[in-house]
DNA sequence: ATGGTTGCATGGCAA
């Protein structure tokens, strides 16, 4: 293909609630290969009917009632679908598929963790860090040296410049040093952060902004919880990376927004 | 230090 194809992550805060702006988003920019997080559907009220609709003919979706859930929607097709048990958890929050091209692209939604920082007295957080060993141990199963894709909300902002104060979120959950270096050692098997290539780690990024705050964009306390890594055989076929703030701007959004890159495959 | 908002489902939990 002439042009890079472009894959996107976001995560969606309710599939069905939302379908205008993954609309909005098409009508945005280039959009081929859209993985969504947090679906909060179960497969048979999946609303793929209204996403074929939008020139998404290519789908894979696994969710739940009111809780979790993911889904590749492409324009490309797809083959080779997986459907994924972390760790043991029945919960829905991976799911894989692969490109015309041999890449096989993992979409992972990592559990938030709860409020509190500690396993003992949050068993969300317990959760989360067992998540994220399994994916940890997965990804070192994996053959770094085939084209491999992982996206998704990882619900971890490792880097200090990937949140708005390091210091006052250190021992919040997203940023607690346990997390941050687990994320790192996790990427440290063979995977390209894409959005750091273009951006030096001296500089702010953030994918997701609170529905707490009092005014999202003035007060702007992001963090970057949402990633594209790569392996290295697809270094050389990225050529952008970008992260659509706007859409947290837009009429009952997300408190995520879309994440991209394009990939010249 | 606390509370702030949203979605699902319709009470309270998860984020």
């Amino acid at each position: 293909m002439s042009n890079p194809i472009q894959l996107v992550s976001w995560n969606i805060n309710s599939v069905r609630l939302r379908l205008p702006l993954i609309k909005k988003l098409t009508e945005t920019r280039r959009v081929d290969v859209l993985c969504l997080q947090e679906t909060k559907v179960m497969d048979e009220l999946f609303p793929a009917d209204d996403l074929r609709a939008m020139g998404f003919e290519h789908l894979a979706f696994a969710g739940q009632k009111s809780y979790n859930g993911v889904a590749i929607l492409s324009k490309i097709p797809l083959k080779n679908i997986e459907n994924w048990q972390v760790a043991g958890f029945d919960d829905k929050r991976h799911i894989s598929a692969e490109l015309p091209n041999g890449t096989r692209l993992h979409n992972f939604y990592v559990p938030a963790g709860g409020d509190i920082p500690d396993i003992e007295l949050n068993p969300k957080f317990d959760h989360k860090l067992k998540f994220l060993a399994a994916m940890t141990d997965w990804s070192k199963a994996l053959d770094a040296t085939q084209k491999q894709i992982i996206v998704g909300d990882f619900n971890i902002a490792p880097h200090e410049q990937d949140v708005w104060s390091h210091k006052q979120l250190l021992k919040v959950v997203s940023h607690t040093p346990i997390e941050t270096d687990g994320l790192k050692a996790l990427q440290a098997h063979g995977w390209i952060d894409t959005h750091r290539e273009f951006t030096p780690l001296t500089e702010k990024l953030y994918s997701w902004w609170s529905y707490r705050g009092q005014d999202w964009d003035a007060s702007d306390r992001g963090r970057r919880l949402d990633h594209i890594w790569l392996t290295a055989p697809l270094k050389d076929t990225l050529k952008e990376a970008w992260i659509l703030r706007e859409a947290r701007g837009w009429e009952q959004p997300s408190d995520h927004v879309p994440i991209g890159v394009g990939l010249g495959l």
